[in-house]
DNA sequence: TTGGCATACGCAAGCCTTTGCATTGAAGCA
DNA sequence: TGCTTCAATGCAAAGGCTTGCGTATGCCAA
């Protein structure tokens, strides 16, 4: 079942199926009607393989991400697997997992299977093939990194609007004294948040203790001995920002159990607004974070590079999403 | 950068090249040296396209879910992928969004892509396409859904008996009258959790009101609306067990939002025991099902698929975690 | 030394498309 | 009518690898 047969029954050269098959205007809409009739009767589907081999093109994205499993990366791979598909495109999801080593084989991979782009959505990537891309000139687009190679875009998330906006926003309800559970000191985007929240906090002149910027790992369970720790203080914050929405989750759970209630007594923000976070008890307050933005800025970074017009850096803007687990400071002072 | 260049380098044909890379035994441990260091200098990488169309292999496997987004599947297709790579596989992930038409379409990319294998982890599949994978001996697997055809082997989960045993638990506890909240009507898997349900009931000879099966759609918000259903009846049920834990955690808000309590005013069980049920508020008893299971059942089907002592059907069996939602019935009747 | 046999390796065809270039045929023009 | 032009189509090479089959090499026995 390939092209030569189809050619046989259209009564055409293989060429000429070809030609129809991608779409090119050099075949009369007769004949083209006779080779998609005989593509039709022998049930043929072109072999990627061989187009690939043929044309030098894949149709094929890599798409590398951390870990799947985490909240977050699931409606990103979807919304940017939507964009491929619409375009003819497949993609090869890929988790690192944190994991150099594994990231290295990865992209071997993607490299093995030629593929026509590559979106970097994790910010851990310190794999020396990396640049076999560039050498390749095949585009390449990171999340949160910007480098400076040819045939490279970023995406970037403004983190600093979007933790100033939930600073603010405790501010303006009266809270003074804000503490922050960040992620990984090992990874770049819990860095830039921890960053962007240090920054925002100094610029509105509010004080910040060492003690009130404690360690999680992007976790519940990291979120929720993060917040024990926190709890633990002599006096207890009444607001907390953390670095993403698992980390928040696992803190109200450290909250509730340590008996007190959510928002009266502490406030919360998260970050991304994954989906669960609109069902927490209360549901949460938390910095907005468009997955399918990102992808969609992805793919358009891919899709069109090389294109003129087309920039090579794209700003995702986050934005506050006021839920149910931030209010007003109690007035009277607590244990 | 190819394998002629290779095997010029290391001054063999490309025979020997293409034979060392794939391990045959049929070459001298010195040849084979040669040509490695040759490979590693030139950075070499084998085009898969190109194998592929030599070998009639294409190392990859399909896997075809319904949502990425539920929460079901991450881990299921990191399982899957875990397998994959360390077997020199790759996977082609394909969401159908329960679309027919997305379906037929994801099927068509694997026809062409020439995939070695496809696991079919989503019980809609109605696609007339399906039947091109066994004219091509491609082998298949199913989630739930026995198959006669050759090449094609099934992954069944024992719903009867994970259903049974959240029943016999409640039962236990002292509770008589439990509903049901079951997902779609249209779709496979709930249906099966449904029969499940009502069988296990008859068996224990416990009775059911058929107002106490409520319709949900395996969503959060299905969950909390059905479980406001279940509420608004003159006497609420004591027990209740949902076909998913999304309808779990939905019906847990809608039940605190009612002014209730879990446990004490109503047992809550869930089913699949997907991650974020251990930090719900309280933590949720489930049935768990394991993703990872079901992966390595699904890829050791395709993986083994022919070989002798290799059994077509597997079975998952399910198992209750016990957590905070289920308690002794309250004594007193409520209103 | 010679014959016989493995064994390691090379040759070249084959896998299925794509695509640059050649060819054909028809339309347009003088 | 004869010639140019251009659009539609065909020819065949190329793309990179695998693999069946043939060849050469080295070893052993006689």
């Amino acid at each position: 079942m390939n092209i030569k047969q189809v050619a046989q029954l259209a009564g055409v050269s293989t060429a000429t199926v070809s030609r129809t098959i991608n779409g090119s205007d050099k075949v009369t809409p007769e004949t083209a009607e006779q080779v998609r009739k005989a593509i039709q009767t022998l049930r043929y589907f072109p072999n990627t393989n061989a187009q690939a081999l043929g044309s030098g093109r894949s149709s094929l994205y890599g798409l590398i991400i951390s870990d799947i499993t985490n909240p977050f990366f699931p409606e990103l791979v979807k919304s940017f697997e939507d964009l491929a598909i619409k375009n003819g495109l497949d993609i090869l999801v890929s988790n690192t997992d944190y994991d150099p080593q594994r990231t290295e084989h990865c992209i071997a991979r993607l490299l093995q299977r030629k593929v026509d782009g590559v979106a970097i959505m994790t910010t851990e990537m310190e794999s020396g093939l990396i640049e076999e891309f560039s050498r390749r000139q095949i585009p390449l687009v990171f999340l949160d990194t910007a480098r400076p190679q040819r045939n490279v875009g970023t995406v970037n998330v403004d983190y600093a609007t979007g933790i100033d906006a939930a600073i603010e926003h405790l501010h303006t309800l009266g809270h003074r004294r804000i503490a922050f559970i960040r992620g990984s000191s090992q990874h770049k985007s819990p860095q830039l948040r921890l960053e962007a929240f240090k920054k925002s906090m100094r610029a509105r002149k509010l004080a910040l203790a060492a003690s009130d910027v404690v360690a999680g790992d992007h976790t519940m369970e990291g979120g929720f001995a993060a917040m024990q720790q926190l709890l633990a203080h002599k006096q207890a914050p009444q607001a907390v920002i953390c670095s993403n929405d698992l980390t928040a989750m696992g803190a109200l759970g450290a909250i509730h159990r340590a008996g007190l209630r959510v928002p009266k007594d502490i406030s919360l923000v998260g970050f991304d607004d994954i989906t669960m976070s609109a069902y927490t008890e209360p549901p949460l307050t938390t910095v907005h974070l468009s997955r399918s933005e990102i992808a969609r800025a992805a793919f358009t970074a891919l899709y069109h590079h090389g294109e003129r017009g087309h920039k090579r850096e794209q700003v995702i803007q986050p934005s506050l999403v006021i839920r149910g687990t931030t209010a007003q400071p109690a007035e009277r002072s607590r244990k």
